[in-house]
DNA sequence: CTTACTTATACGCCTTGACGAATATGTTGG
DNA sequence: CCAACATATTCGTCAAGGCGTATAAGTAAG
């Protein structure tokens, strides 16, 4: 019974948000494509931690991933059930207006200016349109 | 480090929602409060695993109940957070759309009229307003 | 107080998934 | 091919939580 409930996984879309590194992860990324090696720096957390997580979003159908290089580009990928896509949205909205995650995006900003671990970040590709604005701050 | 990374529980609120069995009982109470008793008979599932997850529910401050005499009822909480609120009542919406969860709320509107375990949900009281409209029809 | 009834909780079992540590995979350059 | 680098996966351990079964707790009536 109820062996295929719904059309776009709702369950485990839910359960791909029911985790606080994740809702970090995707409040990153909620701007455009970021490199995983700024994950790790901005998150300060263990990089086979950083990538299970990514991985776990990518199976839920949350992100994508392109490969560039020797790097992994990770960006938000929109369900294509409008109503799953409006609800993403809406998370990411609120996300935004979280001091914790305003913190993680104002730490961001300042890592395409000034990296911390000047050696990796230099080298890795800047994120697409980060600098634009300063939502995070 | 991020002990209490969000203002409303986010994480806890959408691991709430990361269960198929959850999101078919909010889907019935949808629209009002409704006893454990239709639930039961609707999912057509064992009363613990019912309870369990109203407990879970209401522990993640989603639902409340309220306590008539032997029965209780369960109705959504919309949070207290506007962003979660507006976020609720859109998975709502969402689910709304699903065929799965609009043949739950079909079965509900028919148990009213002619519940099939008769002995059990004659006695029990009526949903608040569910007869009102036939949107699960 | 006892019974019947509705709902909640406890127990044991099992699966999922989170973590750190180690290691594998994939890419670029020599 | 080898080395360096970025990322992914595996492994062992552990906690959370799902399930069925049994039982407890709360309520109304006799």
């Amino acid at each position: 019974m109820a062996r295929k409930l719904l059309s776009f996984n709702m369950e485990r879309f839910f359960q791909a948000l029911g985790d606080a590194t994740r809702l970090r992860l995707l409040n990153l990324m909620g701007d455009q494509e970021l490199c995983v090696c700024y994950f790790v720096e901005i998150l300060n957390q263990p990089q086979p931690k950083i990538s299970r997580h990514l991985a776990y979003l990518r199976r839920a159908g949350v992100v994508e991933a392109r490969r560039e290089g020797k790097w992994m580009h990770y960006r938000i990928m929109p369900p294509a059930d409008a109503s799953a896509a409006q609800l993403l949205r809406q998370t990411l909205a609120w996300l935004r207006q979280d001091r914790a995650m305003q913190a993680d995006r104002a730490r961001l900003g300042k890592a395409c200016c000034t990296p911390a671990k000047f050696v990796t970040l230099q080298s890795a590709p800047a994120p697409t349109t980060i600098a634009r604005t300063r939502k995070g701050q």
